[in-house]
DNA sequence: ATAGGTTATGAATCTCGAT
DNA sequence: TATCGAGATTCATAACCTA
């Protein structure tokens, strides 16, 4: 319960440091309407089965710890509601708060917040740029997560630096998509086995950008599910007071250690994001799609040597041979590989046009397109 | 009530029409189990004030149509919970549906088909590539809206063409975040007046996808807010039968339009990446009994690491173990499955050769024997 | 030292038909 | 309805290892 860096004076409450205990009791021991945000990554209710193995055989490390245990919808519900109910209190007026969630979890959590007078301001999708795939083939690769973002009451004057999370994104109004990687390498806490330290840590640039997004230097942020304390550290990274509440010892060991490495910024030392971006792949599957070439279309070979016909799917399918555009391309030519893009043409008003052309203008719309985030 | 493209008879369907009226009304009117798909374009509950102007003082064009308004979350909830359960009743075993919405209404949604039993399989985000942008700087673009998946029953076994999404994803799973732009151009149908025929009208490259990933030809596709009839007109495209429900004379009219124009993909455009597990089942016992392989012959894994002996019966003995070639291939490698076709290879002029050549070489003949050429 | 190849791993509601 | 066994299935990234 230590991790002090300033005197805890303000309202009596007690500011950087992690609570023990049932974050519930914990919060309706603080004064209300003290907290001008609350960020909160709670349980998500997965509903896991047996084990799931990767194509290798080897054994995927799951969730599945004491916490993340509920009953049913209605008990996992019954929790939610108290502690939302228990996180609005503590609200000053025009506070705010964040919950990240996924499919399990999130549709309850965001009806709960919408019933107890929450007013939502946006839905966030945290785009995850290297999420795990799925490994039996049987749906989606489940590529994101979903954060909302509401205030305390409906006529709440909540905190939003609209300026600055333009500039974080290159100029353009920062859209509620973010693409992030996940959290790995030296940033993932490991325990003294080597293990991970907690199964589910968020990245330090999620939360980098929702403090800047809704909170300014000095503000009090409250984290109910402190776990390894990600908001602790970039809380006192960023000049902003936090208090953390989390009932597994292990955890709040972890956090502590963690934060007290952790150096404020200076003012002016707040990071640049300038990465330069590759041209964006564009499946061709996405010409089908838009309509820009029709399933049954012929595409030809330079000098109309060779023929395919596109399918529904973005495949190709010629003579005696099916696959994407390069394979078919190659298959043709007897290469081992060929770049279907400038290999393939299809016909307008008699004129022969490479299929690139339609690569571009799907280009050309996403740099229109306003918001690259990251 | 037209767009007929076939005649309606299976299970006397109404197929390929657009049926009037109050959708819960003319759901409870079909027959139970008979609909292989939903996709559903609800009411989104949007609670918009007064007007929005831009900053040039330009009025935006909101969606305040009469449909739209619901007094409080009860009633909306009532109303989703209602269609829902109506869905539910039509869908066959098997079936699957899908429903678009934004922060204002998907987590009512979410909550509902939790309670009602279906079985989430994904939530995915159309990331828009051009959205509106955000006037008053007072939040973050609105950049996305979220659709859900879901089959009727958790043991239910829903369609999914992972092959095919893959190809359309240029040869990587395709993931839950689509990016694509919305209905915009020649393709966002007009009224008499010029103005936009219907507010919330979706792009056809979002039914594409969804219709490609999550049914076959000759599918029933039943969408109950049938709007302008982007369900209808891409289920023509793709040789899918649709059922449509709209209750406003002016939409009817322009779907009738829009889709009586819409031209049916040749079947062989129609035909996607197909899936191994479709392929029929060859036991390795008729390797052996066919001659390709002789008992008494070794196999070796990747490696030559270990080897096993052929038995007359198309089992394998190895070192202390004997068994199915999955078995002992599982048991060599201490995992707990194995493909055995893909593990085990034989030698020919010194060289390693998968046995699962072998397969495709029974497979390739089974298929001349039904006499279908490719 | 560097380049290149191999291995490890991440909030996952992850098979299906025959018997 | 439960059990059994065939056999289908992965992407991005970082750490580690080898030449």
């Amino acid at each position: 319960m230590a991790t002090k860096s300033k005197p805890a004076v303000v309202h009596n409450l007690p500011l950087n440091q992690i609570l023990d205990g049932d974050c519930i009791e914990r919060m309706n021991a603080l004064p209300a309407g003290s907290v001008d945000l609350i960020f909160a990554d709670p349980p998500y209710n997965l509903q896991l089965k047996g084990d799931l193995h990767r194509p290798d055989n080897s054994k995927v490390d799951a969730v599945d710890d004491h916490w993340d245990q509920f009953s049913s919808f209605a008990a996992y519900d019954k929790f939610t509601r108290e502690w939302l109910a228990a996180a609005k209190r503590l609200l000053k007026p025009n506070g705010a708060i964040w919950v990240i969630g996924s499919y399990h979890n999130i549709f309850r959590v965001g009806s709960a917040l919408q019933d107890q007078g929450y007013w939502m301001l946006n839905d966030v999708v945290w785009r995850k740029s290297n999420p795990m795939p799925n490994f039996r083939g049987k749906r989606l690769t489940n590529a994101h997560e979903t954060l909302i973002w509401a205030s305390r009451d409906e006529d709440s004057k909540y905190t939003f630096n609209y300026e600055a999370l333009k500039e974080l994104n290159d100029g353009v109004q920062m859209r509620s998509d973010w693409v992030l990687p996940i959290c790995t390498g030296h940033e993932r806490l490991k325990d003294e086995n080597g293990d991970k330290a907690h199964p589910t840590q968020k990245p330090e640039s999620l939360l980098h950008r929702v403090l800047i997004a809704t909170t300014n230097p000095g503000d009090v942020v409250l984290d109910p599910f402190f776990g390894t304390g990600t908001t602790g550290a970039v809380a006192k990274m960023l000049g902003r007071d936090f208090i953390g509440i989390e009932r597994e010892e292990a955890y709040r060991k972890v956090a502590e250690e963690r934060i007290s490495r952790v150096r404020r910024f200076d003012a002016s030392a707040l990071e640049i994001t300038g990465s330069k971006r590759a041209e964006p792949r564009v499946p061709f599957g996405q010409v089908v799609e838009r309509g820009m070439l029709r399933p049954g279309e012929e595409l030809y070979s330079v000098g109309s040597r060779y023929s395919a016909k596109v399918r529904a799917d973005g495949t190709l399918v010629g003579h005696e041979v099916k696959g994407s555009i390069h394979q078919v391309g190659a298959a043709y030519e007897g290469a081992p590989s060929c770049n279907g893009w400038t290999y393939w043409h299809f016909k307008r008003d008699g004129k022969m046009i490479p299929i690139d052309i339609l690569r571009q203008q799907i280009r050309a719309e996403m740099e229109a397109d306003l918001g690259r985030p990251h």
